[in-house]
DNA sequence: ATACGCAAACTTGTATACATCATGGCGTTC
DNA sequence: GAACGCCATGATGTATACAAGTTTGCGTAT
């Protein structure tokens, strides 16, 4: 039986491997700002760039396209999104509703369960919080993707998980500024005590504030981070040529 | 050739117009118990009946499966995922939540704005009720769709969006039954009336009264359903062969 | 000098050819 | 007779070729 129920990458047999491939550089691409909202490119570059053909190459862009990223013209090449605030507002918005769900379902269940590796993570003292921005991001989400998890449905979660991986592109700027990272600490460890405690009001409230919080510090860093690889020549790592004009 | 009714007007700059097509049909094809779950096929098989080339069915296939309706095995062939009731219990789960956080910001909201088309269709005569199941299974959806809509947050109107989609192989089946169309009727009401009447709770709980009714109805028909399909010999239809086994 | 128009080049959409490997039939062997 | 194993078939993954249409540079006319 292959019934991988999760993730369809077939074991370690290659489906569609070069396709996965090109998805995730593509993407990091857009993450690390070397491909810059507004940029255009074809299909053929890529194709060159990764010395794969085509066909993989539009497997991954219209998987982009699909997920917001990327914007294709008719006949007339492929460009990057902008960042829509709005958007990502309204993203922020989705998690609070999703979240509080979760919380509430946490809440009602009988047995406690699961939520120890949490306690794990976040109720530790100061000095052993982690430090470095990067993995605090990953920690960050897995904190909220693990609250999603406990609550037992998995097309919510599963919805949570898209959305995260939306938001990531802004999110993980977020723990850039030292204080983040306190805070953010101290308002886990406050909304796991609450649902510990089966106060599902208040943790909902908290975790309201909590994201709302977060999604108004990151719009300014990301604000900033823009402006500053807008501002910075690309002459330094030239990879990701944002048009191929061959010749004047 | 003489298929010129195949001739590309195309509509212009439809993109990916034959992919697009031929993910219409399959899914019409799994919506209408042609293609049963279970049922495994080709791609080669599914260009051939179409007269496209591998390339736009591929991107059909790989959609549909990405929305959790196929299956593809390495390098031997494509199949139709089985219904997983527990799932669909999730996604009406998930309903619940949308819809719910939908009616509490329209409550909030100060004014009652664009409810009126709502009001127009489902506060009217019993003599002026759809009797028809289809198209009262379009109404319904529209029903929860323009709910969703009205709240303002397109992320979670989309995410709606792709969950009605989903549920719809099923939940279409709904109306079949008389006394669905009139109980749907009169608890839709009783939902806008609330809601103009900014009772968020009571109105939620309606709301979630009326999806897990709804629920449970439609788990019983699809089995039913299914049932028959299975029993029904596809002598009749064979349109559909489920596996094209050339010779024994 | 400017504006218009045409054509070449380039872009995506689609079809087809090739590569790799999973599956199942059939022959062989114990 | 049954079980094992080899090999042909055919499956998807990938690459390449062809088709249709858009853009843009350059020449020409005013």
């Amino acid at each position: 039986m292959a019934a991988s129920s999760r993730r369809p990458h077939m074991s370690q047999q290659t489906a569609n491997a070069l396709a996965e491939r090109v998805y995730d550089r593509i993407k990091a691409d857009i993450f690390d700002f070397r491909l810059l909202p507004g940029d255009r490119f074809t299909e053929t570059e890529i194709a060159e760039r990764y010395k794969v053909s085509r066909t993989p190459v539009r497997d991954a862009l219209y998987r982009l396209k699909r997920e917001g990223y990327l914007d294709v013209a008719f006949r007339s090449g492929w460009n990057v999104k902008p960042f829509d605030f709005d958007r990502f507002d309204e993203l922020y918005d989705l998690r609070i509703v999703l979240e509080s769900a979760a919380i509430e379902r946490l809440c009602a269940q009988e047995s406690s369960v699961s939520l120890d590796p949490l306690k794990d993570i976040w109720l530790v003292p100061v000095a052993e919080r982690e430090a470095d921005p990067r993995r605090m991001a990953e920690l960050d989400e897995a904190f909220h993707c693990m609250l999603m998890a406990a609550a037992g449905n998995r097309e919510m979660a599963q919805v949570h998980a898209g959305l995260t991986e939306q938001i990531r592109v802004i999110r993980r700027l977020d723990f850039l500024k030292e204080n983040r990272i306190g805070a953010t600490y101290d308002e886990h460890a406050k909304i796991l005590r609450l649902i510990m405690r089966r106060k599902a009001t208040e943790a909902a409230i908290l975790l309201r504030s909590h994201i709302t919080q977060s999604k108004n510090e990151v719009r300014k860093i990301t604000l900033h981070m823009l402006h500053e690889a807008r501002a910075s020549t690309p002459a330094s790592k030239p990879p990701a040529k944002p048009r191929a004009r061959r010749r004047a």
